[in-house]
DNA sequence: AAATTATTGCAAATCATTTGCAATAAAAGT
DNA sequence: ACTTTTATTGCAAATGATTTGCAATAATTT
């Protein structure tokens, strides 16, 4: 259960050899720690606290490796203000969607079989072969909703 | 049909004391001449042949005041390489979906009501006030699959 | 035509992310 | 353990899209 991410990316690593640092440890970590979809900064915030010598820089490339390797997905949510941020998901990108509240900012998880219903239609339709689909709502939550 | 961009924009500047410049119609023009979805830069490009002294800063300017009207939209597809630039849609944000050709990038809008629905299902299991649905798919259009 | 002020062009600032490179430290070889 | 190899890091500078301050320009009004 904990140490799923550790454990793929260490697997990888190591068939490759790559080398599993103490920072790249501790990024791994956080992703699990920090449920949420954490940008870069937040991250990297986070990770500081216990090794105030991290730097950004080795939080990207960490990151983009993950990414690259399938292990997380790099996403944009379109908040009103930051729209340029990307956030990190200590999840694979193909098998959820996200709900956002556009005034606290909290993310929800969600799937529904009817998306897959949309892309096979989509696919009969246009011969298109469709890979992934995102589907991102945006609204408020029930609190608030006031 | 042609200028139905134009003509809104003309009504609000004029309820609000605005003003229609030479740069506003010709960015409002290539919106609808261009169709697809072009970032401020290809709209700055095209725009620059028929007037040469145009700035980008402009071009930002126009577009995001039609943002912010709500005539036109703003979005980030989820190119392999640039995730990073915003394209811009003529059309209303809420009334339509798209398919990204990741090979050739052409871009095929669709709408689908089941997407209704799957909103419809959260809101009712989450309590969640829904306002805009974003759904993207990715994927290889008939051409590039060979 | 003169006055008013919304809009522009220009240059500089922002901000997230990336990159080059020399210094550091895993892992491998001895 | 000691040395070698080279993957990885920290740092500083670069990038690239977008934004912003401000003086100059041009629509509109008077
Ligand atoms: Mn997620
Ligand atoms: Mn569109
Ligand atoms: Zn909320
Ligand atoms: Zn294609």
């Amino acid at each position: 259960m904990m140490g799923a991410l550790l454990d793929e990316a260490t697997e990888i690593l190591r068939s490759r050899g790559g080398r599993m640092t103490s920072q790249r440890k501790r990024i791994l970590e956080s992703l699990e720690l920090l449920g949420s979809h954490p940008s870069a900064d937040e991250i990297f915030a986070f990770v500081s606290q216990s090794d105030p010598t991290l730097n950004l820089s080795t939080v990207y490339r960490t990151l983009r490796w993950l990414e690259q390797e399938g292990l997380i997905s790099a996403r944009h949510f379109h908040f009103d203000e930051d729209r340029r941020t990307d956030r990190f998901d200590a999840a694979s990108p193909i098998d959820h969607h996200h709900f956002i509240c556009t005034e606290c900012k909290s993310v929800i998880e969600f799937d529904n079989r009817l998306i897959g219903e949309v892309k096979n239609q989509f696919s009969r339709q246009t011969n298109c072969w469709v890979q992934s689909v995102s589907v991102v709502l945006y609204g408020l939550c029930p609190n608030c909703q006031k």
